[in-house]
DNA sequence: AGGATGATCGTCT
DNA sequence: GACGATCATCCTC
């Protein structure tokens, strides 16, 4: 699986959410790699009020504000992590924040990071997906197309009519605008599966 | 220094 | 479908 290289993706939030499904992303865990296939993102654009650098940059949110296509990693609610992908040039906050992985590589690896879980679930939501790969804080500001330990593969995109559109999950502010892309019929994806086509 | 909030998850009914 | 865990972050005092 290639490396994807600098100029493969747009810098465009809505575009570069697009262009994320069906790529792959690799993490190096010691002398294991473990893979999954993009299935799900969602779009946090620039003056979006649901969009963590609305209010500007801040500790947390540096990242977000840096060159796009670098990894902005966040804990949640005091016990999960999410890992985004940040968009649009240095200066502007703004990025994509990956929802659901279909695993590929390391079944075995993910699910002792995830006793329990069955395949299917894996990495079926933002917060399983960086415990199945080990993705936490110390993660945020790595550069996805040039640093080690966590990378960005080229893979297929996806053929835009296999990818639908919806309203993004668990948000309160902006939270009807439809900026949820995910693969059709992927049972991968988390959340609602019902939707419509762009 | 203290309080409210949250791009979630697992468990229980 | 509903709820509690659990804590970093940000805002206000």
């Amino acid at each position: 699986l290639r490396r994807l290289e600098a100029g493969e993706l747009p810098e465009e939030t809505r575009a570069l959410a697009r262009a994320l499904l069906g790529r792959y992303v690799i993490r190096q865990i010691g002398s294991e790699i473990v893979a999954g296939r993009i299935v799900e993102t969602e779009a946090y654009l620039l003056g979006d009020p649901a969009c963590h650098g609305f209010i500007g940059p801040t500790p947390r949110t540096a990242t977000l504000f840096g060159p796009p296509h670098h990894a902005y990693v966040y804990q949640i609610y005091g016990t999960s992590f999410c890992f985004n992908v940040s968009g649009e040039a240095e200066g502007d906050g703004a990025g994509v924040l990956v929802r659901a992985l279909e695993p590929v590589i390391g079944d075995d690896v993910m699910l002792q990071l995830r006793p329990g879980s069955s395949r299917a679930d894996l990495c079926r939501g933002p917060g399983r997906l960086c415990a199945a790969m080990a993705i936490d804080r110390s993660l945020d500001g790595v550069d996805l197309l040039t640093d080690s330990g966590l990378w960005l593969s080229a893979g297929r995109p996806l053929r835009p009519s296999r990818v639908r559109v919806g309203p993004r999950i668990g948000i309160t502010r902006a939270a009807s605008r439809p900026l949820r892309y995910y693969e059709a019929g992927n049972p991968h994806v988390s959340g609602p599966r019902k939707s419509i086509r762009p």
